[in-house]
DNA sequence: CAGTTTGGTTTACGCCGTTAACGGTAAACG
DNA sequence: CGTTTACCGTTAACGGCGTAAACCAAACTG
């Protein structure tokens, strides 16, 4: 009986209770189109703007807090649409998810600024600290290193990487599942970070709207990028399959 | 006498400069690292806030004049260092444009963000068409078509690109000085907009810090984008050289 | 039961964008 | 030339924001 991992405690029960509460209402907020702020939420809630202060240190943690659990709902949401395909796929896990990360980003612009594109100073290394464990950030990752376990695609060897990359790549601050990937075939993470970039490029290009509203549409940025990192993560021989499915994927909803 | 290309009458020219001095002032702000709001910005010109009202329609807006001003200041920055090589030599033009692009990036990220990453609405048309003529992405398109006319590097045909985007490059939304791009050859903006995404991922990964400082200072991440994309521009024979130019500009200050 | 911690309140401060009403002064006009 | 008008600034005010301080009741703790 009760067998529940929450530490018990009424009080700090109630507690994660009125964070989820908060983290709900504030991406509800978002939801609506309406602004996000402390005494928006605070309002949602029945309650008056300063009790926020007794669960955040200021907005910018409240906005911290909200991006780190809607990066994991979403995330959550791809990976499902992903499992239409077997454990045993992960090409196809991998090209559906990137699909769907697309189509997140072009429905929900807010939520992807918030997450993807907010400003981290550089000491800030608490802030900096979150993306190390951003959820969509370890999802990929690992979706990439299954696929490497089936087709073995080139990586830099550790000696070719430039030394600084070299320690980032061994000691990564960067999301990655990386307890399971051994020291010598890090430079995986190389090419992750490189495949990543590319893809965070048309996505923030295209959900910005720093694009032409036609190109968008016809979501043949997007189909190239994957297409061409596809083909360096050795899946050239899939091409015909993988393109259907990020076919299928863009033309949905 | 007086030849000057301003329309003369006398109130006129007092409101140029006005707006003139709007945008200075809002740069300074950024600079000195405060907060841009029309409060500020009045403050520091001896006026009241709503004194600006007779200058723009609102807030936006004066974001929006002083994105498109500060567009035009870094980009005739990157010109001004790009011209060390002459015009003939296009190829180490673009490398040191798009370093300095990077460079500025790390440097104004605040900048950055205003101009490059202030979402656009898909109804907008009226801000949308400001991304029409920003210099930077003029300036850039101009340099790849430069390069285009000395390595003749393959393009798409129209025929072969999807219905919509030969839309697209046929009447550009997009920055293009495409006046002087015939119709057959505008496949050339295709790899403009796959090339300049790619950039945009990096740079603005960069910027905005969601990646790892390491990563950000060894400017591998750009190094290695860059000279992928030298390659499908056709200067693949240039690698050695172009390399060595970017790593001075990445070196340099 | 007494004492303390917790989670909320009210009030207040100083910012912000924006509107409205008003005034002086320079340009435009008959 | 004198008169009108348009422009460019002001002040005052509204509502909303993040945040700090003082306070208070209920819940836990010994």
């Amino acid at each position: 009986m009760g067998l529940v991992r929450t530490p018990a405690t009424r009080r700090e029960r109630q507690r994660e209770a009125t964070y989820d509460e908060i983290v709900s209402v504030a991406a509800q907020l978002l939801a609506d189109g309406e602004d996000l702020s402390l005494r928006a939420v605070a309002g949602r809630m029945g309650m008056t703007a300063p009790a926020l202060y007794r669960y955040v240190a200021n907005y910018q943690q409240l906005i911290d807090l909200v991006a780190f659990e809607l990066d994991k709902a979403a995330t959550a949401e791809w990976a499902a649409a992903a499992e239409r395909f077997p454990a045993e796929d992960p090409a196809a896990r991998l090209s559906v998810a990137c699909a769907r990360f697309r189509q997140w980003a072009l429905a929900r612009p807010r939520e992807f600024a918030l997450i993807f594109a907010n400003p981290i100073a550089e000491e800030d290394t608490e802030r900096r600290e979150l993306l190390t464990v951003s959820t969509s950030g370890r999802y990929l990752t690992d979706l990439l290193w299954q696929v490497w376990g089936q087709t073995k695609f080139p990586y830099p060897r550790l000696e070719e990487l430039h030394p600084t990359v070299r320690e980032a790549v061994l000691d990564p601050l960067i999301p990655a599942e990386s307890g399971h990937i051994p020291a010598e075939e890090r430079g995986i993470l190389w090419i992750y970070m490189r495949a990543w970039s590319a893809l965070y490029g048309v996505v923030t290009l295209e959900s910005t709207g720093h694009c032409d509203p036609r190109v968008i549409a016809s979501g043949q940025l997007f189909r190239s990028t994957m297409l061409d990192w596809l083909g360096v993560i050795g899946l050239d021989d899939q091409r015909e399959r993988l393109s259907a499915i990020l076919d299928e994927e863009l033309a949905a909803d």
